[in-house]
Formats: structure tokens, sequence, C-alpha cells
DNA sequence: TATGAATGCTTAGGTGCCTAACTATTTGGA
DNA sequence: TCCAAATAGTTAGGCACCTAAGCATTCATA
């Protein structure tokens, strides 16, 4: 490694963050402007390994959290309630169940009670895909998260909730 | 609220973690499962507010990411270094720099050291744009994360950087 | 010196996500 | 009762990201 490798594109330093405030002639505390950016680094590589991740089982990542609340409902569910419950619009729950249903893992049926309305169903294949991946999967999730102790964790768990909930000064007005 | 109101898709809980794996038998720890999910939810929710955020100025996370980058260093690039230090494919930058070019915020040069290669340049224009959001930018940057105290943020910023170095347990192998 | 390997960038095609607009159906109020 | 507003779902078009494949140019070496 030489004294000039490339830095991680994910951890921009403190003096960068000062750096560039002071460009602009502005007051913002480094520290924090660091402890945003470097949450919306880590947003994006997890991102990216969650793909790879559920890419190993023919999978996304929207398309396992379709799978696995379709699996916590009973199987059975509308587009607007997955969309609802998975945080996405509806046209994005429309691109995932084509994705399923091409691959048999899901099914869709006229709903009985609306007839605007639709209920995406999992199938057998869905639920065995779910099973498969399952052991690898929660493995994985648990390595990542090793290098931390249980109070770590804890600790991690409550500051992650307090900056989700600032997330909104983002968007906000 | 309701009783029953909706939950927050970014934000699982133990017990959907814990009903997880019990249905599968497996024995991974629920309280890890449910750091990695939950960040792995805070990650996409910070990645959207992040879009929000820049769209105001006219600009994407990728864009405004190249852009700072540029000024960063002359205000003068190659796109493969940029693509390294973005952390993103070179195909990636092709795309951004098309976008930006086309709003007159950066232009492409060819280089005079090497015949295959270009250099990005920040235009005046480009300049300007960071100027003008930069105020805002880091105003919201730092509103984020005033749910904690300077000594809170120090904590988080070292426990989160051990995460990320286990992010290679999800695409190790 | 000539040629194959490496490098720089773009293109093509895929996925996920979004918003806006469109169709079909249901619901509710004048 | 009837018609407008709300709702369910899809489609169309946009952006960011990826990998793989394609050119052009430069480098290294036989």
């Amino acid at each position: 490694m030489t004294p000039h490798h490339q830095a991680d594109p994910a951890a921009p330093s403190l003096e960068q963050a000062r750096r560039q405030i002071a460009r602009y002639g502005l007051t913002a505390d480094p520290q924090a402007v660091l402890v945003a950016a470097r949450l919306m680094g880590a947003g994006a590589r997890i991102g990216q390994a969650g793909e790879v991740h559920f890419g190993r089982f023919g999978l996304s990542t929207g398309r396992y959290r379709l799978l696995a609340d379709l699996e916590d409902h009973g199987g059975e569910k509308s587009p607007s309630q997955l969309a609802a419950s998975l945080g996405v619009s509806r046209a994005t729950v429309t691109g995932l169940v084509d994705g399923l249903e091409r691959e048999g893992l899901v099914a869709r049926r006229p709903s009985t009670e609306d007839g605007r309305g639709n209920v995406v169903i999992l199938t057998a294949r869905g639920a065995d895909r779910l099973r498969e991946l399952a052991p690898e999967h929660f493995a994985r999730m648990q390595s990542m998260v090793e290098g931390l102790s249980v109070e770590e964790r804890t600790v991690f768990l409550d500051l992650l909730a307090r900056i989700v909930a600032g997330i909104e000064a983002l968007t906000e007005d």
C-alpha cells in the first residue's frame, strides 16, 4: 500500500468536510457533516452489497423483501398493501411482481372483493426459494454485524433510529 | 394514529426477526439480524432522501458527488479517476458526465498526455451551482444528525465503520 | 519493430426505483 | 339516481447503477 493509495469513497475524511465547509465561508460543524456523509456512503455500500447477496439466490433486494413480506402475511396480499409495507410505489410493486411472476415465485389472482384489485400469492416455488436461501441469508446477515458486541449493537440501534428520524431534515419543506 | 397503523418499513421489529429465524428452525441471533436489517432499511431510506435533497438543486446524488470531487481536485480529472474516487464503474461515470455536460456543468476535453483519455473539467456554471447549493446542503446535512450529541456522533462513527468493514461478509466467497 | 496485452472510454442491455398519466372500478354526495 | 372523486393497477419515461462487449490507443516485449 502506497502512502497515497485511493481513499475509501464511502469514507470521506474530517479534513475533507472541513475544507468543503471552509471553501464557502460556512459555519457548519465538520463532524456533523462527516457523520451525514459517511452514513450516505455506507447506505450506498450496503445497498450494492445487498444486491450481490440476494443475487446469489436469483433475487434482488426488492424481490426478496416482497417475497418475505408475502410469507409474513399468509402468502397473500394486494399490490397496494405490498407497496405500503415495503415503502415503495405501486409502480415499483408492479415491476417486482412482473419479475417474480415470470420466474413462477408468485402469481396474480383477481380480487374476489374488489373488481379493480388483484391479489399476489406466494407459490410453492416461491416458498421453496425462501426456505432454501434462509440459512445462508441469516448467517451472512449475522456475520455482517459480528464486529460489534451485543451492547454495542444495542447502542447502534438506538443511535441509528435517532438519525433515521432526522432524515426528514433532508426532505422537509 | 390508530393502534394498527402501518409499521415503518425501514424498521422491522425484533419479533419479526425472531419469527423469520424460527420459521426455518435456524439458530441465528435475532438482534444481530435486526441490526443488519435495520441498517439495510436505513440505507435505502437515506438513498431516497438524498435524491430528493439533491433534486432541489437540479442534481442527483451521483452528479453532486462527481461535481464535488472535481472541485476538490482543481476542477479537472479523468473519467477513470472519477470512477475510482466515487466508487462506481466507468460506465456510470460516462452516464453522469453525459448528464452534467448536457446542463453545461462540466465539459469534456481530450487528454493532452494520453490519446485514449479524456479530461472532465468543472465549468464556471458548475462551480456556481456548487456555491449556490452549499449553504442549504450543509445546513440540512447537519440537521440530519442533530439528534445526537457530539459524543454520540463519535461513537456512531466508530460503530458504523466497524459494521461497514463487515459488509464484505455479505459479498465474499 | 511489430504484435499482443493492457488501458480508457463508450455502448448495449439489464434491474430497481421514481413520478405522472391513463384505464377501470367503486364510492359517496347532490 | 347519477356523476364526480377516490382508488387499484398498469404503462411510459426518466435516472443511477451494474456487467459485458466493443473500439481506439498505448505499452511491453519477443
